[in-house]
DNA sequence: GTGCTGACACAGG
DNA sequence: ACCTGTGCCAGCA
């Protein structure tokens, strides 16, 4: 069945649909949870369909590795991440504190893998 | 088909 | 804390 967007964005933006309030994953984790269901997927393309749908789905409980996110989007972010309550570290800048944030995906949301007994 | 871009990750400086 | 380079690969001109 043909997608208008692709088969990649479709599961990109089903995992970033997914992350609870208050909590964050990232690119990395999101793009391993892809790759278990796809077989494809890389951070660089999680970044590419969060850039072109980002506005569908909670785009700032997606963040980078060390938990911070685009200058441009770190304002705007720090809005919500201070309205669901959003773990933060107290030091400078500011970023999400993956510690205790970070949600799973591949864990917490198990995906259809090809092979769940693999 | 060819080449550049990118809401990345990681290592260095 | 900042910027640069490298690896990665789908999407687009």
């Amino acid at each position: 069945m043909s997608s208008e967007r692709t088969e990649l964005a479709e599961l990109v933006l089903d995992v970033a649909d997914q992350v609870p309030p208050g909590r964050v994953t990232t690119y990395g984790l999101v793009a391993e949870a892809v790759r278990g269901a796809t077989g494809h997927g890389h951070p660089r393309h999680v970044g590419t369909v969060m850039a072109s749908y980002g506005g569908e789905v909670p785009w700032w409980r997606v963040v980078r590795a060390d938990g911070t996110l685009p200058r441009q989007l770190r304002e705007r972010a720090l809005e919500r991440y201070l309205a669901e309550g959003t773990p933060l570290t107290p030091l400078v800048p500011v970023r999400v504190d993956l510690e205790r944030a970070v949600w799973d995906a591949p864990t917490q949301w198990r995906l259809p893998l090809a092979d769940p007994r693999a």
